[in-house]
DNA sequence: CGCCTTTGACCTGCGC
DNA sequence: GCGCAGGTCAAAGGCG
């Protein structure tokens, strides 16, 4: 399962149900928020790029003790296990966990009110611009003089936009034609990782290109479904600017079969390794250090293709040395599908959810910053 | 032999 | 139309 949550692009965030749903019935995880300060060009005032990530407790105490100043909150997973998300996605869960909805409440039932229940599902109508007028209202005071008619308008673009994201995945034997729309027109989804994201992904990917993104230390890798011939299903691997040790994956198209239970060959997956790093897989970027442990939950022992090249990439990515001012700009306007995964696996968090979470951690945040920004990059590879 | 990565060349979308 | 940047192709060579 992916220890991840994926930011949804219109700084929304989802994440896989099946992903929520063994972490919270396994040991002890948190969803941590955090934020960065990045700073703009055209002034100093420093925007706070939102980062939500699922991690052991442990790891989240360790790299808390060194970053204190950037985590403004967190939910211990286990113990809101009866309380947060089953209150919020009751569908989810059997009939019997779904009768426990009317017995929670308290800080998490007011932080997920805003936007349950939001599935892609098309019996399942999404809130706003329904939603409760106290919660239009909180969102019309948070969100900085913004008009009531301009909210409401933004809801109902972002339901338009999520509706999209969850139309096109159901007919998995039509092979895709060659792509023919415009790239800002195709269905993408952006899915930020840890390492440990990267190699639990079960399908098999085959690398056809790298190419230096402008803006960016770090290339970004193509990849393709090398699964079936005609799978037009590919895959973009990036390091994300604002944390190294984040992963940001863009998937495009959808897979015209199913998913496989082995890779395929283990063929050429062991180039370079030596070459590069001939020690164990552990990421260090100065003050942190992410390792790929086949002790983690999250580690596929079935993925061993791309678990390896993965691991390789992010031991040659992490050796870049370089020290520059970069910008990087996430296109907050295109739509985002997960491929492989089913329509209804999705869970929504819409801006909401930041709304409220300025008010668990005491920041303030502009719903505008909430994507990754202008950054001073240390040179934390020398 | 089949599948992999690497990498320069080529293609394509898009803004000016 | 031009140029830039992103995306893809395909040849070369490695690995099991």
């Amino acid at each position: 399962m992916l220890p991840i949550i994926h930011t949804y692009i219109n700084s929304s965030i989802t994440y896989k149900k099946e992903s929520a749903i063994n972490l919270l019935s396994s040991s002890s995880y948190y969803l941590h928020f955090s934020s960065r300060k990045s700073l703009t060009n055209q002034s100093s005032m420093a925007d706070w790029a939102l980062q939500a990530m699922i991690k052991p407790n442990h790891e989240y105490h360790h790299d808390h003790h060194h970053h204190e100043d950037q985590a403004f909150g967190s939910i211990d997973i286990k113990k809101e296990y009866d309380q947060a998300l089953l209150f919020c996605y009751p569908h989810l869960f059997d009939q019997e966990i779904t009768n426990t909805r009317g017995v929670v409440g308290g800080e998490l039932d007011q932080l997920y009110k805003p936007f349950y229940p939001s599935l892609c599902d098309d019996n399942i109508e999404f809130p706003p611009p329904s939603l409760p007028p106290n919660d239009l209202q909180a969102i019309h005071h948070n969100h900085h003089h913004h008009g009531f008619d301009q909210e409401v308008q933004q809801h109902q673009d972002q339901e338009k936009n999520i509706k999209i994201l969850c139309g096109s995945t159901s007919n998995t034997s039509q092979v895709a034609p060659k792509l023919k729309k415009r790239k800002n027109q195709q269905k993408r989804v952006v899915v930020q990782v840890t390492a440990d994201g990267l190699s639990s992904d079960p399908w098999a990917w085959r690398k056809y290109g790298q190419k230096p993104i402008k803006g960016s230390i770090y290339p970004r890798s193509y990849y393709r479904c090398s699964s079936s011939k005609g799978c037009m299903a590919r895959r973009q691997v990036e390091q994300s600017c604002t944390d190294p040790s984040i992963y940001i994956l863009t998937y495009t198209a959808d897979h015209n079969h199913a998913q496989p239970t082995r890779r395929n060959s283990l063929a050429g997956i062991t180039r370079n390794r030596f070459k590069i790093a001939p020690k164990s897989p552990t990421i260090s970027d100065g003050g942190k250090t992410v390792t790929i442990s086949k002790d983690s939950p999250f580690h596929s022992p079935t993925t061993p293709s791309v678990s390896s090249s993965i691991e390789d990439e992010v031991l040659q990515q992490s050796n870049i040395k370089q020290e520059t001012t970069f910008y990087n700009k996430f296109d907050d306007q295109e739509h985002t599908m997960m491929n492989g995964f089913n329509d209804d696996d999705f869970m929504i968090f819409r801006d909401d959810f930041f709304e409220d979470l300025e008010d668990l951690g005491g920041f303030k945040m502009d719903s505008s910053s909430y994507n990754c920004s202008n950054q001073q990059f240390p040179n934390v590879f020398s």
